[in-house]
DNA sequence: CGGTCGATTGATGGTGCTCAACTCGTGTGG
DNA sequence: CCACACGAGTTGAGCACCATCAATCGACCG
C-alpha cells in the first residue's frame, strides 16, 4: 500500500511528502480507512493518536460556537493533510467528512519519530505556515468581501485547489463541486437563504450552473470578474 | 543586551525561547531597533533577512485589498514575534508599528542556522500552530458574530493577552490601549462609524471608557457578559 | 404514501454602510 | 498669536445588504 497509489498529483501533500523523502516516509505504517459522508474523522479538543491524508472524498474543518452555530473554518480536498496540527497539539477544530472519504492514517507516534531527522520535517513547517497564511486569507475575504464575492472566491479557491491536483479540467471543462448551500453559508459567514439568492443570481449571470449534486462552474471568466481579486 | 531586558514575563515569546534553550539563544547575534509610530516594519512579498521580536510597543500585521482597503489580521503585543513565517517563506503580510516600537532584530540565517538542532525549533512549531490557531479563531469571530461581539472579543482578547505577560493588572485595574477606532475597524471589518456607534453603547453601559488615546476597560464583568463566549 | 432533506421564494425587519456635517484637539506656518 | 489644516471622533439621515420567519416544492427513500 502506497501512497503514490492517491488520485492525487504534485501538489497534493500526500503526494509531496512522498517525494521529499521517499525512504523515510515509506517506512511508515499506514492503513487506509474509510469514512461515510457526514462522520465525524477527528474531534475539537482530542490530541490526535493518527495523522490522516485525504486520499479520495471531501471533507471540512469546523468548530461549534457557543450557540450551537457551526463554522467551517475550511474544505479538505483529496491530498490534504487533516490533523498535521495534532502532531504537536490538541485539536482546536472537529473534522467532518462531507462525501464518503478514504484516508491515509499514520500512527501519530511513528510520525513525530520519523520526521525528527528529515527533510520530512521542513515540509511540514512549510505546510503550516501555509495553512496559517491561507487562515489569514479567509479572515479579509470575511472582513471585506460581499456575499456575492465570498462565494465566487470560494469557488474559484475550490476549483484551483483542484486543479492544482490534476482533479480539476482546463478552463474550457465543467467542473462539479459537492457542497450543499448549507456548507457554503457556515463557511462564509452567510445564511443559507442568502446563499441560495445569491447562487441565483450566479446562474442567472450564467456563470454557474445548479445540478442536483452541487455547483457546476461553467463560466470562469466571468466568475474572474465578479470576484474582485486576482485568479 | 539580552532579551531578558525586555519587560515581558513568561508567556512572552522572547522570554519562553530564552528558557527554552538559553545557549543558543545566547549566542544568536541581536540589535536593538527602533521605529516611530506609523512606521512599516516588514512589507508583504519579502523574505526577511531579519527576524524581530517586539520589545517595546504595539504594532499590527495587515494586507491591502485591490480596492485599497485595508484588512488587520492581528495585533502584536510586546513579547510577540513579528516576522517568525519569514524565516521560511515570503512574508504574506506587512507589519505596522502602531506605536513607537523598539524590537530585538535577529540575523535570519543565523537564527535558521540555530534551530536546526534544538529545542528552539519545537518551540517556534509550537508557535506556527498557535498562530494558526488564532487565525481560525478570527475566522469565527467575522463569520459569526455582531459588531458588539467582535469588538469587545477584541477587547478582551488583547486584555488577556496583555495580562498574560504582565503587562496589565488585575480586574480591578483599569487598562488603556492604544488603538485608533480607525484600527479597530479594519481588524474587525466595521466601518470606522460603525465602530464609533458601538463603542458609544459599551461606554453607556458603563463597561469602557473612551480616553484621549484609547479605550478604558473600567468593568470587564460586563464586557465578558456582552462577549457571548467564555473568557 | 408520508417523511425528510435541500432548495427556493416572498415578506419583513435589523444591522451596519455611506454620505455628510460638525466638533474637538493638535500641530504648523505666517 | 492667530489662522488654518489636519486627523480623529461624533452624530444624523437614508439605504443596501443580509438575516429571519414562513410557506412551498421537488427529489429521494423507507
Amino acid at each position: 500500500m502506497n501512497c503514490a497509489e492517491c488520485p492525487v498529483r504534485d501538489a497534493a501533500e500526500c503526494h509531496a511528502l512522498h517525494q521529499q523523502d521517499p525512504e523515510a516516509f515509506a517506512v511508515l505504517a499506514r492503513a487506509r480507512v474509510t469514512a461515510p459522508a457526514a462522520s465525524l474523522i477527528l474531534r475539537a479538543g482530542e490530541s490526535a493518536s493518527r495523522v490522516f491524508t485525504l486520499y479520495e472524498g471531501w471533507a471540512f474543518r469546523f468548530t461549534l460556537m457557543s450557540d450551537g452555530r457551526r463554522q467551517i473554518l475550511g474544505f479538505l480536498l483529496p491530498g490534504d493533510m487533516i490533523s498535521l496540527r495534532g502532531l504537536f497539539r490538541r485539536m482546536t477544530f472537529s473534522v467532518q467528512a462531507l462525501s464518503d472519504v478514504r484516508l491515509c492514517a499514520f500512527d501519530a507516534e511513528d510520525f513525530r519519530e520519523a520526521i525528527k531527522s528529515s527533510p520530512l520535517r521542513e515540509r511540514l513547517v512549510q505546510r503550516l505556515i501555509l495553512d496559517a497564511a491561507a487562515a489569514d486569507a479567509q479572515v479579509a475575504v470575511l472582513g471585506r468581501r460581499t456575499a456575492l464575492q465570498r462565494i465566487v472566491h470560494l469557488i474559484l479557491d475550490l476549483d484551483g485547489r483542484l486543479k492544482n491536483r490534476g482533479l480539476a479540467g482546463g478552463d474550457d471543462d465543467d467542473m462539479e463541486l459537492p457542497l450543499r448551500q448549507n456548507h457554503i453559508g457556515d463557511a462564509l459567514g452567510l445564511s443559507r437563504v442568502h446563499v441560495s439568492r445569491t447562487l441565483a443570481v450566479l446562474r442567472d449571470r450564467g456563470a454557474i450552473a445548479l445540478g442536483r449534486s452541487g455547483i457546476v462552474l461553467n463560466d470562469r471568466a466571468t466568475l474572474r470578474g465578479l470576484a474582485g481579486e486576482v485568479f
